[in-house]
DNA sequence: TTTTCGACTTGATCCAGGTCAATCCGGCTT
DNA sequence: AAGCCGGATTGACCTGGATCAAGTCGAAAA
């Protein structure tokens, strides 16, 4: 492991109260290791044998079903994935992939639980992480029954802005085709939702968007810090 | 509060291996309430003052948005809801209105808290519940956006069937309107999947629903206990 | 420079599912 | 018994979004 990545690592609010040994041991025991892009790290139905932790590139989480297949999230770095799955000692429910070439820790299992054993304050720092992970899901899942996909796309290129500073212009983050499947629609279906977002100011440039009118996108988006907002 | 509830919920897998001290001073904080069907008990938004633990009848989790609304869950005695709200001291993401008349424990966030900093064992038993709603979550997730909405119908017509003996013979636990936004689709539709589910050998009648040919209808839905199981 | 390949867009068409309105029906009330 | 009344069903219609099939474009490779 770089030791320039370790405390980035340890500052993380899933490991930044537990205990020195605690966190020795789990580094200890675990492997980082450099992942080429579009490499299957986990396959959904597979025992939860390693807890990974995205240190430097970034992982698609995604889901097959039926010949039929959804992205579910992206994992940027430097944060964890598939706690649950491990903490409960069960199996995935998500396959995960880079989306590009990725450094990854990966942490046995098994360390992981022992240290959620013995360790108090690691116990409650997962209590904290499993919280906002279930209440993003939520926030997701209101977003999907509650708004039509336009309505989706509008809030997501407001979250984004947000993110980028407020600018009115925003970088899209990934593929087209992976933020219509993260938005639960298809590639054609958010080209046209683009266009229908034009009278509203937006405007599309390859991978720039630029929002030319953000109170008539607002108007339109409705955000709402209940679904929307990603903190608490 | 009824001395004959008061074990029904301290064998709840939350409260199970908590200390007796720590248990003792949860419930004499608490109120045991019972109210009238159709009260609407918490609002999304405001702030988690109470974690509620149904101890009779039925409560709906649903949410709002610019004038449309969705039914969440339905959450059945004996269980606690919005859980994560109150860990994280932020504000009620879902609504929740009894269903019908229903008797349900109160207790105020502050003490869940204070339990949650002093007593060990409900920290890790809160790791565990929070871990299982976040995974179940993720499985609705999937199905909504994996499935259309005759599949969704028939797996959780399979998943009734289950719960309820496979006798082949389901009586609908809610409405038919409540199941139809659980789904996520409208009472129209609703009739009209039970419709084409007719050739699948389903018959419907009233809130009797029997399943005449399960092979087939196991053969259209597919179900899968990466998103229809509820254990682990 | 030219080719190629993959990502994206556009157009035509289709279908799932929503909407609106008109019943239907069973349980209540009076 | 005669009305309700609210849930459920049905029909007609519409629309959001998927599908299928060509294009277009841009960047990397030859």
């Amino acid at each position: 492991m770089r030791s320039s990545d370790l405390p980035t690592v340890r500052q993380l609010g899933l490991f930044q109260s537990m205990a020195d040994s605690s966190f020795e041991k789990l580094v200890q025991a675990a492997y980082l290791q450099t992942f080429p892009a579009q490499l299957e790290l986990i396959t959904e139905g597979d025992p939860a044998d390693f807890l990974y932790v995205v240190i430097d590139g970034s992982v698609e989480l995604f889901t097959r079903w039926n010949d039929r297949e959804s992205t579910m999230a992206i994992v940027r770095p430097v944060s964890t994935f598939i706690l649950a799955a491990v903490i409960k000692d069960a199996v995935y429910l998500m396959s995960a992939r880079t989306a590009r070439k990725s450094r990854i820790l990966i942490i046995p299992s098994e360390n992981v639980r022992e240290a959620f054993a013995e360790d108090d304050a690691f116990a409650r720092a997962i209590v904290v992480e499993l919280a906002s992970c279930y209440r993003t899901v939520v926030k997701e899942q209101k977003d999907l029954k509650l708004r039509t996909a336009v309505e989706r796309l509008a809030n997501r290129l407001l979250r984004y802005d947000h993110e980028q500073g407020s600018q009115g212009r925003i970088e899209l983050p990934y593929d087209k085709r992976t933020i219509a499947s993260l938005i639960g629609m298809t590639p054609e279906n958010l080209s046209r939702a683009f266009n229908t977002l034009k009278p509203y100011g937006v405007s599309v440039d390859g991978s720039v968007v630029t929002l030319g009118d953000i109170d008539a996108l607002i108007r339109l988006a409705k955000p709402n810090r209940l679904i929307d907002h990603d903190a608490t």
